[in-house]
DNA sequence: TTTT
DNA sequence: TTTT
């Protein structure tokens, strides 16, 4: 059925870049929309709206897209839900990306830096329902634009909740 | 900021309408959206997707959709939070949809009947965030076209009080 | 670039369904879309939207769809140029239909019949720019339910001037 | 009707501003949108897509946005026809822009000048099936705000006329 | 928990 | 908490 978002916004902060155990990259990245309207005090409030896209765009997101940055993303609207810390259930719903525009202009571009770019949250389970991490040895040591330690046979130890099953293809 | 959001799909459950202190029309409903594509297990999932609308197309849809309604939504993506009973912050997506298409055919559109069409959650604050009621003393006191009929246990008496140019089709 | 278009109306007639040489499909059709406001004289007019869609797409739209259909559209806006029969240029807009939902009620669709259901305009070059047919050869022998004239012997007169340069993928 | 289309790219030449006899702007521009993918000479190609804008969005469009800018456009699909100059009927698909969004960096953004900025086709209908101009006399004389320096050799002196509050950032 |  |  028809599903279909496109937004123009800025990072909110530095986009996430992780990988499923098997190997796909993930990108996670909050997108401020500026609303075209203003509230009954006048002021301009944002939407905050988080995005996820994957494989080579998620690594091109974490390459080339740092907090501020204007993107622009087409997508479509996924809800998922997952139980807590608490064994509570959470409803998410999230924006996947199937293309995002760099929209800053060339020469404000940088290519981030390999280590610190993409901020996995080490030692323990994220509280977002993903579990991808990038535990142990040397996360990202080859450095450079993509992604390491996709192919990194200890990415494995301890658990990972996420599965190919949720690829979204 | 371009910010624009395209759904078609089917009601969960029939639609919620609500007035502000102000008397100002509100509806949700959640649309289930079924994916194109199917999972690694060959089954077709769906996106159940919370849409809130307006107005004079909130009566509309009040009146027009139910539980199992196709129909499309133009609108934009929008967030907000709010302190939940535990006084837990909690963050919420939501779709505002500015243009509701009823895509039943013409035949199998009925009026909604007044009483439980639209179930106000009477008596204390609902969940969700909102504080908007109508509840008791006289609905809609504010006056204008809008809908007070929603609570009113005999608005069915003799027409229903929405013109004809009010009807999307 | 972002380049997204979201419709949904009814088949002004029924779809056209060719191929290219090499043996895709290709349909055309136009979709009417009412619009959501009246004009001055109060009068809600439509608008008449060019779509074109490839491949099985193509062959479900005719095969599933006829004049009075109600049917969705996600794509994108695709210029292009020809050089008409008089020699000069003209200027084409439509939207290449990237997926296509069937909204018509379940009991309502018929498969269309083989003959007739897509009507090529035998003898002569059409003019819109393609020139699509089915040349030579044992057309669509590869086959498969696809579209009656298909199977035209006749609808290879003329010449074909859409190479397979021209599909979007 | 659902009719939805979002776009973002480069204007091939200044907007062309114009009024309507009641003196309401409109601007006309064409927005060149790169593919996302190639063709199979593996250059990437673009999309020449045009667009109408009216009122205070006209006039900004106008006074912000030059050849090649960038800006995104948030509107609907039209089509309407028209007789040319040779009594032939021609059809027109273009798009109506709702919301214009311009998205070049701050400094990079300079007001049009007054003077062959937004320039009207002077004598003579366009060819284009819109009759609207504001030639010569008393340039917008029906009042309200709207832009008649557009046209004005002396708009530039002092300040212009275009309040903080219509800019779109 | 938010961007310019 | 989910629709056909």
């Amino acid at each position: 059925m028809l599903n279909r978002v496109v937004l123009v916004g800025r990072l909110t902060r530095d986009p996430e870049l992780r990988f499923t155990p098997s190997g796909v990259a993930v990108a996670n990245f909050t997108l401020a929309v500026n609303r075209t309207f203003t509230n009954q005090q006048g002021e301009r409030e944002a939407d905050f709206i988080n995005c996820i896209v994957w494989r080579k765009q998620a690594e091109n997101v974490a390459n080339y897209l740092k907090k501020g940055s204007l993107a622009g993303v087409d997508g479509r609207v996924q809800t998922r839900s997952y139980d807590n810390n608490e064994g509570k259930r959470v409803f998410v719903t999230e924006i996947v990306a199937e293309n995002v525009q760099f929209l800053e202009p060339k020469n404000s571009q940088r290519v981030n830096q390999g280590v610190g770019a993409s901020n996995e949250t080490y030692g323990g389970a994220p509280a977002d329902g993903y579990g991808h991490s990038n535990q142990g040895g040397t996360p990202n040591a080859n450095g450079t634009r993509s992604a390491g330690y996709a192919n990194d046979p200890f990415s494995q130890e301890g658990s990972i909740d996420i599965s190919d099953d949720d690829l979204p293809f």
